[in-house]
DNA sequence: AGCCTATGCAGCC
DNA sequence: TGGCTGCCCTAGGC
């Protein structure tokens, strides 16, 4: 090892002793072009003068500042941002795929086109070689259905509207401008996207998370929502009142043991049932009239494991599916429905953050889960041993963030087109930007990629509106509405605004970056209308072709 | 600008 | 089975 000297090339600081802090100064030892602190023991001790062991301890201990990689803590190399690019730690698994040997960058399911969505083989058909010749073959294969219409121009917005983090989105099933929210504190939003102040924020529903909401399809007025706090609200859109069908937490809280949470949720408009899953593994059904529990709780997923989702078919109401944290999702007769019943058994290597029927003929299944993939079996008629496609993407778990799901398009009737929110970012002209992926899951093929350059923050919450070619997202606390860039511009030229909202305590920076008119009153959202200059607004994006 | 933290899952023993 | 620990691209508040 060569020698060191105490003002080599890795920075060192100072840290004063106890016994006699106020002897040492150490204020010009001090650099601050640090990237970490690696300790410098024993070498230290070898460049300190021996000869005065006495002074020595008197000196301050001096540690070494030296480049080494936040992720493995080794030196040599160091992960993370340069400027607007995520350089991994090449001792991990790539962050893409999970699999060892390379990173994100030279990932095979990130290739220039196509961002990290690729099909992954049917089963084990297919090898790496079917990689290579599908990554050749791929750019001269029409990418577009020519129905898609792509939602990638933000026309409203409302910044901080909640309170903390979106965690759920639903469009009006028969107004076509209402978007209702729900947030990591249980609050519900319902707003009108085209008046766009008008706004509203019920906040006594819930007390915590608000998992999922759903219409009951006989009273569009009311909204059944489902909550961490362990109860199922109905809500009066109107109003705001809310009564509650089920508490599961009556005796208040007595530790995480023992405390409720309820997460999927849906209605069998058919049987007029409200069934929704906790996280236990258990589900329970309720008449949505009368409020009654229709019978026991019935154990759908592993025991003590979280149920986040539930789906009725849309053509079989009886058919039902779940999805959980117990890597699984299944299929269920809710006529013949009792603990290991279940029809079918879909195997996930990781947590099923969500799991869908398709829209229309209710056929296909779409998942979304933790090992950074999306599942798609074709046909629930066919064989259901394994997933006609896996689509690597991009859309980790982290704590802090909503959990990534994959909806279906509802008007797409192809049943091919799906959205997700991605969780690593791109490098748009210097800016760290996590795109919406538009996905045709017939092909594993990425359609397009939307972005804002104004909103920096991940998406994981998207929802596509019913009838409209609009999409709305969730950021953080935010919500924006996406039109398709003509459309987008027919709505400027009616001259109704590109318009966004600013609610709570909003920075004039903040406001500056959305194009806000710079009206400094703090916490009032009404007044600082603002519409974004065309420059920012146009550099929304699509997959190069 | 830079700390702090809410918080879910997996892997380990 | 249970309890602990650690965590790779967070976001906002202080």
């Amino acid at each position: 090892m060569p020698p060191r000297t105490r003002r080599a090339a890795s920075p060192k600081i100072v840290i004063e002793r106890d016994e006699n802090s106020e002897e040492s100064s150490s204020d010009e030892e001090v650099e601050d072009e640090q990237n970490g602190v690696v300790y410098e023991s024993e070498e230290d001790e070898v460049d300190e003068p021996i000869e005065d062991i006495k002074s020595r301890e008197k000196k301050p201990i001096t540690i070494s500042l030296k480049k080494f990689c936040k992720v493995c803590k080794k030196a040599g190399h160091q992960a993370g941002f340069q400027g607007a690019t995520y350089i991994d730690c090449p001792m991990k698994p790539c962050f893409l795929c999970k699999l060892p040997g390379h990173t994100t960058m030279n990932c095979p399911h990130r290739v220039a086109t196509e961002h990290g969505v690729i099909p992954a083989p049917r089963k084990s058909t297919r090898h790496s070689v079917d990689y290579i010749f599908e990554r050749q073959l791929r750019p001269h294969v029409p990418a577009i259905k020519p129905g898609f219409l792509i939602p990638d121009q933000v026309t409203r917005a409302v910044i901080r509207y909640h309170s903390r983090r979106v965690t759920c989105l639903e469009f009006h099933p028969t107004n076509n401008n209402i978007l209702l929210s729900g947030d990591k504190k249980g609050q519900l939003g319902v707003w009108d996207y085209d008046k766009v102040y008008e706004k509203r924020v019920y906040t006594n529903i819930h007390s915590c998370l608000l998992n999922t909401m759903r219409f009951s399809s006989v009273n569009d007025g009311t909204i059944f929502g489902a909550s961490s706090d362990g109860t199922i609200s109905c809500t009066d859109l109107e109003t705001g009142i809310s009564e509650s069908l089920m508490n599961l937490n009556p005796n208040g809280w007595h530790g995480p043991s023992s405390w409720r949470m309820l997460y999927g949720l849906d209605i069998n408009s058919e049987k007029g049932l409200v069934l929704v899953a906790d996280n236990f593994g258990y589900m329970y059904m309720l008449d949505k009239r009368t409020k009654d529990k229709i019978r026991e709780a019935v154990l759908i997923h592993k025991k003590g494991s979280k149920v986040v989702g539930l789906h009725c078919n849309p053509i079989q109401p009886d058919l039902l599916l779940s999805c959980g944290n117990d890597h699984f999702a299944r299929l269920w007769d809710l006529r013949h429905l009792e603990a290991g019943s279940s029809l079918g058994n879909l195997a996930h290597r990781r947590v099923v953050n969500s799991a869908y029927f398709s829209p229309h003929t209710g056929s296909k299944i779409l998942t979304t889960a933790q090992d950074n993939r999306i599942r798609v079996w074709d046909s629930i008629y066919g064989n259901m041993e394994s997933p006609s496609r896996e689509i690597v993407h991009s859309h980790d778990f982290n704590r802090h963030l909503t959990a990534f799901r994959a909806e279906w398009d509802p008007k797409d009737s192809s049943e091919s087109l799906a959205v997700i929110g991605r969780y690593i970012s791109e490098n748009y002209n210097g800016v760290a930007l996590h795109p919406i992926d538009f996905i045709d899951v017939s092909t594993g093929q990425l359609v397009a990629e939307v972005i804002d350059p104004n909103i920096t923050t991940i998406s994981p919450v998207n929802k596509l509106h019913p009838r409209d070619d609009v999409l709305a997202s969730g950021s953080s606390r935010s919500l924006f509405i996406w039109r398709p860039k003509d459309k987008a511009e027919d709505v400027q030229q009616n001259d109704e605004k590109k318009t966004i909202v600013f609610c709570g305590k909003t920075d004039s920076k903040r406001k500056k970056k959305f194009g806000g008119e710079s009206d400094e009153s703090d916490d009032e959202s009404f007044k600082s209308k603002g519409k974004m200059s065309k420059t920012k607004s146009s550099a929304s994006k699509k997959v190069k072709r």
